[in-house]
RNA sequence: GGGCCGGUAGCUCAGGGGUAGAGCACCGGACUUUUAAUCCGGGUGUCGAGGGUUCGAAACCCUCCCGGCUCACCA
């Protein structure tokens, strides 16, 4: 509200103040409901017939219509289930409960107690017998033919767009129906849910930029973390074998369509099993989420549809990079001689970039905007993947697959490095990588993850999944923003 | 960060040098089965902010703020 007084906000206020000059409390603290709204339409559609069997109905809801007319209205009435029209009648009510209707505006809640009847255009209405003032609304909603539309305003007063598009809470009705059947389909399968540190001294188990803060009593510097994936699988070693979490996580990085600094991650770990068997558990979790939340493996948005029935291909990345691009990458060893074929190609690339980074560029330029379908990319270089085990028949490959869809990665998974002595050189490598690209983005050495190493993991394998992605996917939506109830924007006061 | 588009009433939008507009919402009145209720009357505003040009700026110019898309960035 601001200081000058809205004037819609001031006539809401001065209807306050009658209402409590009459010693109604406007919030009172609790209404007994008998019924959702969508129930008491249920009751009269099988019960209408013998109006004898009709129950007493209380119902509670939103205002969100009003028509008035003289000694006679009617308001639209809705809750957490659904709407129901309620009929106040001036001879029903009496003068002095019936003059309280000026006192309501669209935005007020009440509850209201009385009979189901069908009007004359065939509508189940309930004939109010008596009503409770509930809360009082002092700002107007949005209009309603069309809505809340301005993007900004829907981002920032995400209650509003709740208020107004019902298309708004399906989508986060099925994000947690989402987040629900995966909870569910992991649970099934034996893991066990475990909370990780958000605050940690080095973001490390991805390569990205992180939240930096400061811990004042400890006086020292913290990061917001950027995966779960190393305290995992401090987890594994600790004993447990089937772990996850669903966790959010932060990159310090660029807001887009598809980012969004704070997202939302699976991550799963497995003992004695490899990425091969992941991709099994992938395929079959996301099949069965899609089967458990829309009824259907199959998803249409636009002119495409995506199918998330298993098996997916699974493609080697060598295999499709050179499909795609005409690039052997294996073939161009050196970061040098990949940028100069890249460029050759006509392919646009920044100069001195790392030889990971080149084919990583390829990656994300050349194949991934064609996966719509659910696929596996499997067998990404070692320089690619620093927490990943390598191929026993080549060194160079790892054990790992991404899994793509809707032209988005969705999906990280790999057999775990569980290789001390390995895995403290891929740090180093990683380290020396970032000294001599400048490149801010890589590995940061955990020590203390090394040391947990030393004392010995299963062979394991990990998983992890961008929920918000997912969503996006089975929710038919392009942007980030419109699966997550309160995205980042550009300032906040 | 670059490019393009946008910011006008509570909401959805029109207006593009000469009195600030429409619909819904809201306010007053009528109306006892309405449902985008209807009918009569009322425009409620820092035209994103600041500066400039001009007799006159919501409009034109400059700077900034905010948003969207896009490129860059982003395992």
């Amino acid at each position: 509200m601001t200081e000058r007084k809205e004037d819609q906000t001031r006539s809401r206020l001065e209807k306050l103040q009658r209402i409590k000059d009459l010693g109604i409390n406007p919030y009172p603290t609790r209404y007994q409901r008998s019924h959702s709204t969508q129930e008491a339409v249920t009751i009269f559609r099988e019960k209408g017939d013998n109006p004898d069997e009709l129950p007493q109905i209380r119902v509670a809801g939103r205002i969100t219509a009003m028509r008035i007319m003289g000694k006679a209205s009617f308001m639209d009435i809705r809750d957490g289930s659904g709407r129901i029209q309620v009929y106040f009648k001036k001879d029903t009510l009496g003068e002095e409960k019936y003059g309280l209707l000026h006192d309501f505006d669209i935005g007020d809640f009440l509850g209201v107690e009385g009979t189901l009847f069908k009007t004359r255009t065939e509508e189940i209405t309930i004939q109010v017998s008596g009503f409770t003032f509930l809360s009082k609304a002092l700002q107007p909603l949005p209009e309603k033919w069309h809505g809340l539309t301005d993007v900004e305003k829907r981002y920032r007063q995400r209650y509003l767009d709740l208020i107004s598009n019902e298309e708004v809470r399906q989508i986060f009705r099925m994000r947690s129906q989402v987040i629900s059947s995966m909870r569910r389909f992991l649970d099934g399968q034996g893991f066990m849910e475990v909370e990780t540190p958000v605050l940690q001294s080095i973001a490390a188990g991805a390569l990205a930029k992180p939240f930096a803060t400061h811990h004042h009593a400890l006086d020292r510097d913290l990061y917001l973390r950027i995966a779960t994936e190393l305290h995992l699988k401090r987890l594994i070693v600790g004993g447990f074998e089937k772990v996850y979490e669903i966790g959010r996580v932060f990159r310090n990085e660029g807001i887009s369509i598809k980012h969004n600094p704070e997202f939302t991650t699976l991550e799963c770990y497995q003992a004695y099993a490899d990425y091969k068997d992941v991709m099994d558990l992938t395929e079959q979790m996301i099949s069965s989420i899609a089967k458990e939340v829309l009824g259907t493996t199959q998803v249409t948005s636009g002119e495409t549809t995506i199918d998330f029935a298993p098996p997916w291909p699974r493609i080697p990345l060598r295999d499709i990079i050179r499909d795609k691009s005409g690039i052997d990458f294996e073939e161009f060893p050196g970061a040098a001689s990949l940028e100069a074929k890249i460029r050759q190609t006509g392919i646009p690339v920044d100069a001195g970039l790392s030889w990971a980074k080149l084919v990583d560029h390829l990656l994300s330029q050349k194949v991934e905007p064609d996966l719509i379908q659910p696929t596996f990319l499997t067998d990404y270089p070692v320089e690619l993947s620093p927490l990943a085990k390598r191929k026993p028949e080549d060194e160079q490959l790892t054990e790992r697959f991404e899994a793509f869809c809707g032209g988005m990665e969705i999906a990280n998974a790999f057999s775990e490095l569980n290789d001390p002595l390995d895995q403290r050189d891929r740090f180093e490598e990683q380290e020396k990588m970032r000294a001599e690209f400048g490149d801010e983005e890589v590995e940061r050495t955990d020590n203390d993850f090394l040391t947990a190493l030393e004392h010995g993991m299963p062979p394991t394998g990990g998983l992890g999944i961008g929920i918000d992605r997912l969503v996006m996917l089975l929710t038919g939506q392009h942007s980030i923003r419109e699966v997550i109830l309160f995205p980042q924007l550009r300032s906040q006061e």
